[in-house]
DNA sequence: TGCTTAAATATGTATAGACATATTGAGCAA
DNA sequence: TTGCTCAATATGTCTATACATATTTAAGCA
């Protein structure tokens, strides 16, 4: 009844309640421990935790202090749209529609399906030199967007929401007007040796993102 | 040079070069402890950090295991927007377009501007039961956004991107053809009393939104 | 006054040992 | 077979201690 998860939640209250103000230091893990009634090492678990969830700043010497804005973040699973559909209870399947090699680099569009709706259409350009082993992949049998999540670990990346009018090209798949408002996502994802793909995944239309926070 | 970090290193790097496969068993702590040459404590710091960060999945007695797929996550910061405006070099203002008070439900129609320049309208609406201190503010003063922020702690919230076409009001406040497909969130955010408000924000166009895998 | 250097100090981390707790799985009973 | 009990076991966590490391502060010196 004493573990490092009751003294986060006691920490987080104090926080909470500004009983700790934000920008203030905070007393030491020894302090801490001593008013709490536990080993300096559980206090420093606690604190470490809310540290890496935003709340406070450690520095060596100079202590822990509150973050002067708590900058909440919020999260979402990277989407991989065949487990996003086989979720909603929808048959997945996708039609590539062109694939295309210069040099090193691979470019694919694919249109993917949610019970034979169109569900978004996907323009990838895959660096082979990062990836050789694609070469040698089909993909109208899986998807450059399933193959790759299993087969490329990828260090980061970067993800981008924006929305903008459907095209020719987009109306024609997405079986939509064209002007049409559609959510866009733009990824790019890295391995140490450099990108190994960019994506641009364009939603039919009424798709939305779920975050949390 | 055998800190809880390395061994995470290198639990990582078996997981990503399916020395470890998907599903299958890790050898357990003490084993790995002996293997590595540290103590059983070290390797445990090190496999909770990977399974918080969703590699791994632990449970008591039934051992540790690769996750079968490995879900990436993607963060954003939570979006305040003096902060998102001012970090772009930009001036920061706002503008209540309505407030409306009906029982304990505050509705607040603001448009927010970047130099002068159109960059979001806002529809809130705040729950007095849940943050009564709101009853006494102005929100002509400090945004709604802001001031919520900072006084209305929050536990948990869901966000939701997605495209809509500017209505008759965006397209008059944010200068832009009525049609023209917007960025809109939608947020809810809860404390462990209940729902604390409820937003719609509408971005001008070319807005786009950021996260980092 | 300004610079360099040396102590002081708070956090970071490792370790061994102990006990807690959730699950599994085997053995036994209905 | 089904269901129950109980021992075995892997992870969860706490503790006390020790040392590492980054920074700050103070002292010393030019």
């Amino acid at each position: 009844m004493q573990g490092w998860q009751d003294v986060q939640a006691e920490a987080l209250r104090r926080i909470q309640t500004r009983e700790w103000l934000p920008g203030a230091q905070i007393p030491k893990e020894a302090e801490l421990a001593t008013e709490l009634g536990c080993a300096r090492a559980t206090v420093n678990r606690a604190l470490q935790a809310l540290a890496e969830d935003g709340w406070l700043e450690r520095r060596r010497k100079g202590g822990t202090r509150v973050v002067l804005s708590p900058q909440r973040r919020a999260q979402m699973v990277v989407p991989v749209l065949r487990k996003e559909i086989e979720a909603a209870g929808k048959i997945y399947d996708h039609r590539l529609l062109l694939s295309s090699l210069t040099g090193d680099s691979l470019t694919l569009h694919t249109l993917h399906l949610a019970d034979e709706e169109p569900y978004a259409v996907e323009d990838r350009t895959i660096d082979l030199a990062r990836v050789p082993a694609a070469r040698a992949v089909d993909f109208t049998t899986i998807s450059a967007n399933e193959w790759l999540v299993q087969n490329a670990a990828f260090d980061h990346g970067t993800m981008e929401y924006l929305a903008e009018p459907a095209g020719t090209f987009e109306a024609t798949h997405l079986k939509c007007a064209e002007g049409a408002p559609l959510l866009v996502l733009k990824r790019e994802t890295f391995s140490s040796q450099g990108r190994i793909t960019a994506v641009r995944m364009t939603y039919a239309p009424g798709h939305t993102v779920q975050l949390n926070i």
